[in-house]
RNA sequence: GCGGAUGUGGUGGAAUGGUAGACACGCUGGUUUUAGGAGCCAGUGCCGCAAGGCAUGGAGGUUCAAGUCCUCUCAUCCGCACCA
């Protein structure tokens, strides 16, 4: 017999799929559509391992699963090749990025082809193509359109190490996301785009997503939306005043003094000749410290006073006007109203610095000087007795009368930065003229293609290395025709992925981004399957830029992905995660040059948890999978060479049919609720009752053998697309096992005409018994009476009552 | 501090309120001259000779019956974090 040998079987198929192309989508059919997704990946300098391999395992399981059930499936693949690691990794060995990019994406198609992914390649994408960036920048002119690409000159966070600015949402606590490096602030004008415009329906439309809690909820986060209210406070003896954002105006009563940021414009005028000393060290100080260094203070209040009063807008009162940095300037206004008695923060720094505490909030739950929580008012004028709740809007109704106050809505996140000072990166398509100023590069002059350089080691001087290609920089004016020059920064290449899940339904289109009857064909994305390290980037952004197409009227949906699926990271045996500087990655590269195959290595990925819990990789399991896997492989191959055999008979017929529509059943049911773990360990139960009916009866009932054989196969599919394909051609069959039709199970194979009961007695198990499938209620508890332990623990005492479960159990409730 | 998750054998993990531990790893024993990362069969939660008892992070509760529902609590992981 021939043993099975994943390193012959594997790369055959591979290369048979490729050549009839059995993945290629099309739009000219009466199947649903499915288009299952995984991230398109960055093909960086090291190879792809195990964990990686997990994301499109799940994404190709259900892929395969959808096409066997009758959807039009789309499952493409590209490369997200733009951004630093690409530039790094060519500047490190001396290459360009183009170089960098065409030996990585070989090294990664060539990682996901061994892994016999489903993945329709003819619609294959590059999104550091300039037929791609095309579009890319096409799209930039639309935002820009909008209204919703801006430049302003402000205090960016930078990156020392990279040489480049950072959105807000690639500063993870005050490092750069990619390199780890702190980052610091630098003035530069720089592009946006104005997330800020979506926030309200970037928040709200969460609400209909079928996407995880966590990834929600991240995103709730970061947007952080809050209502409340703008209050103007007059500043005695000066014609300022300042204005603050408050979620509880409710409290204004209390307000005992106020604060600004150190960068709140109004701090010079505000500070006294006095004060001017002591403000302005503390002011230097503030702004010279990085984000981790304010954070790192352990929240210790520091702050001085400007020797300036505001006039509180409830009760006339007169309040000192502080300056200290637990106040942000870049949330909400700057300035707070501080109501020591309500707000922990106010109240740490009142009692640092001896300012007036004032409660004007009663709530019995918490009976106590200070309160956070709602209540009912009191020292609070004419609306003392009333609840927090009624208080706010009388109170901002009162205020709003006298032209000071107004209900509004806050959100922490800021306008996504989007200039980058690096090379490898789709060039903004703007032109700065002398005289017309920012003119958007014509539609017929796109793309605007990345130049030759010579080094692309960026300079750090807060340009691109662009800057220097002069001939590329001084262009005509496309307006006026007179000397200009190019805009040398390049876009984030999160702009690029912000829509490349369009591009697959109409890849290579060259007069459009997309033809719009083949998007609203495929899309929305029906299954996104990634990890969770999008949350607050990708995600968001790609969202913003699907609702920002759909108010242009190009699509009409404005939610880019239906459900979003996070699958569990998979770390290095030893419990942490895979890395080059642990020494403990694991490549499936190395595992099917070990001979296990990548069959194997899929039923790995898949059996080892549940497809969205973390797990770690575990040596000793793969060869579990492998023996599974090898198992009906002999069982398969067994079965040809018996076939001849004439002895053919009806031994087994019952038992046979009896395994395969359970297992067909559990199998499609778990799949269906992505149960995979289940779903192979169904496969296994099934392959471990065949062997048992094997050793009984030998292969005697030969057409069912056949038949079960198959419908197994068929069930492993999606799983181990190799072997169940070298099988399946073994068994006789002409077309691809990943082009037939899944299984159905028939429940008249399930019945069977005896049935276990368990017998309970108090709800404690004492025993059980076999009876026939038809028997009523008083047969079965007679017989479970009957039962010696059962007896035993009924004797001398009442039968209260008896809880019978209709084929499953019985309880005695005795006294 | 806020938000999200997770706690079950030696290990990964199964369990529509109804026999806790499916399936797999590991381990133990058997078997086949067996060299193959072997295969096949059986056993394997803990205590106990047994009867039986104890077991799903902990404490209560609801129920005939709780890993599952409710209340409180502890631990671990992830995200955000002075957001007014």
């Amino acid at each position: 017999m021939q043993r099975y040998n994943p390193k012959d079987i594997e790369p055959r198929w591979q290369k048979k799929w490729a050549d009839h192309k059995i993945y290629e989508a099309t739009e000219n059919t009466d199947k649903p559509k499915k288009y299952v997704l995984e991230y398109f990946p960055y093909p960086s300098g090291a190879a792809m391992h195990v964990g990686h391999v997990r994301n499109y395992t799940i994404g190709d399981a259900m892929a395969r699963h959808a096409r066997m059930n009758g959807f039009n499936v789309l499952h493409p693949m590209g490369w997200d090749a733009f951004g630093l690691p690409a530039e790094n990794y060519a500047i490190k060995n001396n290459i360009s990025p183009q170089e960098a990019i065409a030996e990585n994406t070989a090294k990664f198609k060539r990682q996901l082809t061994q892994m016999g992914f489903s993945y329709d390649w003819s619609r294959e994408i590059n999104s550091s193509d300039p037929a791609y960036y095309h579009w890319t920048q096409w799209f930039f002119k639309l935002l820009l359109e909008r209204g919703l690409a801006y430049q302003k000159e402000s205090l960016q966070w930078w990156c020392d190490f990279d040489k480049t600015v950072l959105a807000n949402e690639q500063v993870e606590a005050g490092k750069c996301w990619r390199c780890g490096n702190p980052v610091t602030k630098k003035a530069l004008k720089q592009w946006f785009f104005k997330i800020t415009d979506y926030a309200d329906r970037l928040a709200d439309d969460l609400d209909k997503l079928d996407w995880s809690e966590a990834i929600k909820s991240m995103q709730r986060n970061w947007i952080g939306k809050s209502q409340g209210a703008e209050i103007d406070f007059a500043v005695d003896g000066h014609d300022e005043t300042i204005k603050v954002f408050t979620t509880r105006p409710d409290t204004i009563f209390g307000a005992t003094f106020m604060v600004l940021a150190p960068e709140h414009p109004l701090v010079h005028k505000l500070t006294t000749d006095e004060q001017k000393q002591h403000v302005t060290t503390y002011v230097v100080a503030a702004e010279a410290k990085t984000d981790v260094e304010r954070q790192e203070t352990d929240r210790e209040k520091t702050g001085v006073f400007t020797g300036s009063y505001a006039v509180n807008p409830a009760n006339g009162e007169k309040i000192p006007v502080w300056v200290a940095d637990y106040v942000l300037y870049g949330y909400g206004t700057g300035a707070i109203m501080a109501v020591p008695a309500h707000d922990e923060r106010d109240h740490a720094f009142a009692e640092k610095f001896n300012l007036p505490i004032v409660r004007v909030i009663k709530n019995e739950a918490a009976d106590e000087e200070f309160t956070h929580e709602p209540g009912t008012l009191m020292n609070s004028g004419e609306f003392d007795g009333q609840d927090s709740q009624a208080a706010r809007e009388n109170i901002v109704k009162t205020l709003a009368e006298r032209g000071v106050g107004a209900m509004v809505t806050n959100y922490k996140i800021r306008d996504w930065l989007i200039s980058r000072q690096r090379y490898w990166g789709a060039p903004i398509p703007i032109i700065h003229c002398e005289k017309d100023g920012v003119v958007p590069v014509p539609d017929e002059d796109l793309p605007v293609k990345l130049p030759k350089v010579k080094s692309y080691a960026p300079t750090g001087e807060g340009t691109s290395v662009l800057a220097s290609v002069e001939d590329w920089v001084n262009v005509k004016c496309p307006k006026c025709g007179g000397p200009a020059k190019r805009e040398t920064d390049t876009m984030d290449g999160f702009a690029c992925s912000s829509w490349y899940f369009l591009r697959f339904a109409d890849p290579h289109n060259d007069k459009a981004p997309f033809a719009e009857d083949k998007v609203k064909f495929w899309l929305p994305v029906d299954d996104y399957i990634g990890g969770t390290e999008h949350a607050v980037m990708h995600l968001l952004y790609a969202r913003m830029w699907t609702k920002v197409f759909h108010d242009a009227g190009m699509i009409d949906f404005d939610e880019p992905f239906k459900a979003l699926r996070n699958q569990g990271m998979i770390l290095a045996p030893d419990g942490r995660k895979m890395s080059k500087s642990w020494g403990n990655t694991i490549t499936p590269d190395e595992i099917i040059e070990q001979g296990y195959g990548a069959d194997a290595i899929r039923v790995m990925e898949l059996f080892i948890g549940p497809w969205d819990q973390q797990a770690n990789w575990s040596v000793e399991g793969m060869g579990g999978c492998y023996r599974f896997l090898t198992r009906i492989w002999t069982l398969t191959q067994e079965y040809l060479e018996y076939s001849d055999d004439d002895k053919s008979s009806e031994a087994g017929h019952d038992e046979l049919l009896r395994a395969i529509n359970a297992a067909t059943k559990r199998v499609s049911q778990d799949i269906d609720s992505m149960g995979f773990n289940t779903a192979i360990a169904a496969l296994m139960e099934c392959v471990n009752d065949l062997y048992k009916i094997k050793a009984t009866h030998g292969y005697a009932d030969r057409d069912t053998w056949r038949t079960v054989l198959q419908t197994l196969i068929q069930l492993l599919a999606p799983f181990a697309p190799h072997i169940t394909e070298e099988l399946w051609a073994a068994l006789g069959n002409d077309s691809s096992v990943h082009l037939s039709t899944w299984p159905k199970w028939d429940e008249k194979y399930l019945v069977t005409n005896e049935m276990t009961i368990a017998v309970q007695v108090n709800g404690k198990l004492r025993g059980e018994v076999k009876v026939a499938t038809d028997a009523d209620e008083a047969t079965v508890t007679d017989l479970a009476k009957a039962v010696e332990k059962v007896a035993a623990h009924l004797e001398d005492k009442e039968l209260v009552k008896t809880i019978y479960v209709s084929g499953k159990l019985v309880n005695f409730v005795a006294k």
